[in-house]
DNA sequence: TACTTATACTCCTATATAGGACTGTCAACC
DNA sequence: GGTTGACAGTCCTATATAGGAGTATAAGTA
């Protein structure tokens, strides 16, 4: 709770990360409404114009949210938003889609030096390795390998494979208390193998988008290593420069 | 944008599009100093909090850069996060380099329907379109397509092609007053034809990265398109999500 | 010449104050 | 009962003012 605040950061600043504490340590819940600014800046000492500049960093940051005339309340968690950047597919009506899962198999692995080097651990410790087709229209459109170290996913091994949902990180929040936070994601392009290429149904040699992907919960530490595979022929990604 | 102020709506915000206006209509170019927020805050009859407000919804629009202690600038185009980064051309000592351009052909063209779509023009109107290989060490690694409207680009005629520089967009800026202020770029994956298969010194079949690029100059206008291809072999994307 | 210092300019922080704009509630009215 | 309107509470805009912090340049000094 250090008000050991270093005197050379401005005071809009050290208003801001004693709001953040109150946020993180739960006095304010999300969606929770809190003191209006008059008041905080009297309890704070500091002018309103101080005040208001420490709120508006917050609410820059997404931790809380202003309505005018209302008062200024704690942000709900948005997840789902959009935490991934490739592969999203949209239908024929251009609105977004989540392609069904056909898990093909789901099993305990030791693990090797890659996964290992993603996930931070040491290789031949146990992973649950999951292998899965996404689908639109019945038609194969990704294959995907995950790796999830098995000591923070154990729920999901009593867990039959079919009732597993394809969009894994809710699941993951509600049956395994693991939510993903942040992800970086690495798009790189190969010649599709005889074996993918069956699974994809598409003519070998094709190339196909290989996507990698770490997956961290709040506090940084690597919960997830996913790589899929969809072919090229469709995809697209662009990007505004300024 | 235009001085029919809406009386309703909070002065900074006219003054942002004041001053936005100033911005589109050249009279700061990118790059340039802009007046002291003081002076602003005068000559528009303004507190200097309220400017400061209006300059800081440009600074977050991206329009306006801001250096303590320095001034107040229009800011350029960062290209830091430009697709063509992603392409691995380092040299032998392990630095980033800027490959060779080689001009194959440059001539004057009547639009097709493609590029005067993009590039807001008519079809047929004429344009300056230009081939070319990027080298490094010598070995082809990407071929290039631009296509230029001839209005805004005259001096370029009348310029040797040998004598062009690989990095065209100081020489636009230079030569021919034509500034890119922003841009918007997409990727995609596709076969090698055999055509390009020859100029990149690849395997016909191999896949190649296809971005392609329309820059504007400040005010939002088309100005250039440009078709690059290379081997997807060298190219890796990454990103972080949140 | 080479280094230091003054200084004048920039943006940045912070205060105190006044009133406007928006929202939800509750009492008064028809 | 349903509408209206006053009201209190919220965030929002705007002013005026003072001094701090960072930067570039020119003047002064060894």
């Amino acid at each position: 709770m250090s008000t050991m605040t270093d005197a050379r950061l401005p005071r809009y600043y050290l208003i801001r990360d004693e709001l953040h504490k109150r946020i993180l340590n739960g006095e304010w819940k999300p969606g929770e409404l809190i003191d209006a600014e008059s008041a905080l800046a009297d309890r704070y000492g500091v002018a309103l114009g101080t005040m208001r500049k420490a709120i508006a960093q917050l609410v820059s940051e997404g931790f809380l949210e202003r309505r005018h005339g209302v008062g200024t309340f704690v942000r709900r968690a948005n997840f789902e938003s959009s935490l991934f950047r490739f592969f999203r597919f949209t239908s024929a009506s251009g609105e977004r889609v989540v392609p069904e899962s056909q898990i093909l198999d789901l099993r305990v692995v030791p693990a090797n030096e890659e996964c290992a080097r993603h996930l931070e651990l040491s290789t031949g410790d146990e992973l649950i390795a999951i292998k899965r087709l996404r689908l639109l229209e019945h038609k194969p459109v990704q294959f995907e390998e995950i790796y999830l170290p098995k000591t923070l996913f154990e729920p999901l091994l009593e867990t039959p494979a079919e009732s597993l949902p394809a969009l894994l990180y809710p699941w993951y929040e509600e049956c395994c208390d693991q939510v993903v936070a942040s992800a970086h994601e690495e798009l790189s392009v190969e010649k599709v193998s005889v074996e993918h290429a069956h699974l994809l149904g598409i003519e070998t040699g094709d190339p196909v988008i290989l996507i990698e992907r770490l997956a961290h919960d709040i506090a940084g530490r690597p919960i997830e290593w996913r790589r899929s595979r969809g072919a090229a022929e469709r995809f697209r990604y662009h990007i505004d420069i300024r």
